[in-house]
DNA sequence: ATAGTTTTGCTAACAGTGTTAGGTAAAATA
DNA sequence: TATTTTACCTAACACTGTTAGCAAAACTAT
């Protein structure tokens, strides 16, 4: 019976070629180019065939958003991992956000940004993202030790994630001339984050 | 000779029009929903007119978030003014940018967001904020008087604009239930910002 | 091996998009 | 009144996402 097997095994294969087209298109024209027509050209196969796979096209960017989720708290764990004290576990996470931002401007635009998907497919993806568990950690402690044990360690996780995205989403969208700034206020963010709850 | 210029009233007629029908369209159904056949069909006159009074799509969007610029910054200009000391202005700008936005998503959506602009675009929007000069001033008036009269307040403005987008964008898509949450942040943020250029 | 059934994948279409070429009728000018 | 300019429209082109319906291939059962 491996007949049914070799099916399904196909099918994932063709399914896999879907996401891998859509993705070089992406990342090569945009997330604006990318359309059905290209995929089905790309992957070697009619238009409807990808309907068999995929509801619709924000279907397949919502695979993506989920690749890309999937990616960025990789490198956000990995970042952690390598980061001893709680202040070192804060700014690696964040240098490890930055970098995936912008080493995966595709992604990044794709997850965030592009008011493409509805705000059901938004709420879905904010659930796949342990950004907030991984950084919750490090904050209470610092909290802990520092001199306002009552500050709201959802409040400083909420700030910091905003001033992240912010720093991130302002540089994407055009003002390429403006890294190095960029990074000096990264710096300079995280320096008052982390000291603003010790104090 | 009174023809020339009853002409070119009803030109310019036709084109405030066109912005406000679109601007009409984007409110009710969303800036994705917006097409020149819809316009055209709202202004009672076919397709090419459109293209009389605006080279592309594009070209309509853009004068839209032009509208959008100058709301804003009467906004800021108006809270800034209505203000005393340069805590109470920033504080005060601070709100007035998170009101506009909230009260005018759309426009927010269309300024920012949405990838719809080329890059060039946006760097012609960019420039049209005044944000960065109306709070410059009382920064650097706060570094003045404050313990840190080194502190560049070009980086504070910097981190002080991607702060507030951030919080902006990340509360526009979706969670519409933690609206109490980002005010609190909104503050806290404020705060601590305003704190941290005082030591 | 043959008949029947399911699966697979295609062509072609529908309804929509931005954009433009080309023509007609009205209006202004001579 | 004849001519030129302007205003405007119809119709098309080249796209887009999506789907209905059909042909061929592959599998199952007799």
């Amino acid at each position: 019976m491996g007949i049914a097997e070799r099916k399904q095994r196909h099918k994932e294969e063709v399914r896999a070629s879907i996401l891998e087209a859509a993705w070089q298109l992406v990342v090569q024209e945009g997330w604006q180019a990318l359309s059905i027509r290209k995929i089905a050209e790309a992957i070697e196969y009619s238009v409807p065939v990808i309907y068999d796979h995929f509801a619709n096209k924000e279907a397949i960017l919502l695979e993506l958003t989920k690749q890309g989720f999937r990616k960025l708290n990789d490198g956000l764990i990995k970042a952690k991992e390598g980061a001893g004290s709680p202040e070192q576990q804060i700014e690696a996470m964040a240098y490890a956000y930055w970098k995936f931002a912008f080493e995966n401007k595709a992604y990044y635009q794709v997850m965030y940004g592009l008011g493409i998907p509805s705000c059901e497919t938004v709420n879905q993806i904010s659930e796949l993202s342990t950004f907030s568990e991984l950084i919750l950690e490090p904050i209470k402690e610092l909290i802990a030790a520092g001199k306002s044990p009552k500050t709201d360690p959802f409040l400083k996780l909420h700030t910091f994630w905003s001033m992240l995205h912010g720093l991130i989403s302002i540089n994407m969208m055009g003002n390429e001339d403006k890294e190095e700034l960029n990074q000096l206020v990264l710096q300079d963010f995280i320096k008052s984050f982390v000291s603003g709850m010790k104090a």
